[in-house]
DNA sequence: CACTTTCATCCAAAAACATTCAAAATCAAT
DNA sequence: ATTGATTTTGAATGTTTTTGGATGAAAGTG
């Protein structure tokens, strides 16, 4: 085979997978590791790709690599606080339900090299926690547009068959009166179910969360354990009913 | 033979192949070393390809050679062609499937506003699905990190109870003898499930996919119809055994 | 820290190379 | 058709490039 061949061999690899192991190499092609490391020597002198110990990489225009780190920043201080509370609850070997939604996603940076696994409906989520190197299971289901969230009977099929030890939800409702609540009658669905297959559940909320009341009921308030950056005077009574955690700032 | 013969086959080889080793052309053309290299010199000379060592390889545009970019587009041109075809075989109110893959995923731009349902196996499918408004379910299962594809038991059990009018799958290896393989186990076993579970599965594969073999096989070449770009010479013969669609460049 | 994997470097064997030369084929004139 | 000139061919030669294993150093893993 020529050296011509094997080179463009190896680039169609890495344009298809991203990374590749000479090991990888020396199989598919069957030559020696010597050959292959020189191969990789030269195609990284010709910045064709980067070289990485095992292997080589794909080499990406610097933009492409700032995107996928941005990926991981900004969100607004309390979420943030909230997000960073909650994954320090979380202990190794866990494996933990993440809810789909912008305050549990900013757990996931936190989550980064624990050894957990995370069961989750969001579909972003799932995304940076595959990103990130956590084993990641996915649930089932119709794809909501706008939130990119699972949902569907498929979903609270696949999660009655699964056991967490915590599950971390978003909220848009909690009222002392009428519980927990949320606007989409399949969400709804799904979160109640999630929250039963829970050991421990918690609900991540900012402050503006509390008093709110939406349509459909997901659970009762004593249910679960709740973690917000600040609780309104108004709702002070849930701490007579349930337990709160206020993170501070 | 003619030397002028000689050299239109040597071309015509670099045509399909983009390189051709000395060895090679001995053997088919049954001429010495010495000759076949006179040929090569010649033509180069005559800047018809450019020699490299053990063989020779097709000559490019300067422009071509130099950036790594455009080779990236030209690869997804071919693939945009055959995905856009493959999309072109879907009818109103099909329940299809979306193998997780790059030409797969061009698929996904010509389904917009169809009234079709489309289940996929790939997270960056499923996103994009949701984005353009198409009635979508995203199998659940364990997420992997390179690809983004859901694979698993878990996949597998629900594709068991699903059934598609038309299944898109991506392949690596496409072979006469070893029929069609993928390096991923448990990807294998998701894309064989999927094709079982379809009414008409298609396989889109570019050129470069065929003659390959992996490690592991999916399914056998007559299961499913080849649309690809190009058939190359090498496997014409699986016209006999299955249908093929060459689409038109 | 021990243990494994991967690495760079060196070297000898193998493959591919340019060059040379005589035999074979082709051509051009008789 | 035969001869001699010219070109093409394939084998032989010695040189260069490529290859794959061996070695100990370096990096990664637990």
């Amino acid at each position: 085979m020529l050296t011509e061949e094997r080179h463009r061999y190896i680039l169609d690899l890495l344009e298809e997978k991203d990374t590749v192991s000479v090991q990888e190499i020396t199989e598919k092609l069957n030559h020696s590791e010597s050959t292959v490391r020189r191969d990789l020597t030269q195609l990284e002198s010709q910045q064709k790709l980067v070289r990485v110990h095992g292997g080589a990489k794909k080499r990406r225009r610097p933009s492409e690599e700032a995107s996928m780190e941005e990926k991981t920043v900004k969100f607004s201080h309390s979420k943030d606080r909230i997000a960073q509370f909650a994954a320090s609850l979380v202990e190794d070997n866990d494996v933990i339900y993440v809810d789909a939604g912008s305050t549990t996603f900013a757990m996931i940076p936190y989550l980064k090299d624990r050894p957990v696994t995370v069961v989750t409906n969001g579909v972003p989520h799932a995304s940076l926690l595959a990103d990130l190197h956590i084993e990641t299971i996915l649930l089932g289901g119709k794809i909501k547009q706008r939130t990119k969230a699972i949902i569907g009977p498929l979903t609270e099929q696949s999660l009655s068959r699964m056991y967490f030890t915590k599950a971390f939800m978003g909220m848009n409702g909690i009222s002392v009166e009428y519980g927990l609540t949320t606007p989409d009658v399949e969400e709804a669905s799904v979160k109640e179910r999630a929250i039963r297959q829970a050991n421990e559940p918690y609900i991540l909320a900012d402050s503006s969360k509390f008093g709110e009341v939406d349509f459909v009921k997901v659970a009762d308030v004593e249910d679960c354990v709740l973690i917000t950056d600040h609780l309104p005077q108004s709702s002070r009574k849930l701490t007579d009913i349930t337990k709160v955690i206020e993170v501070q700032a």
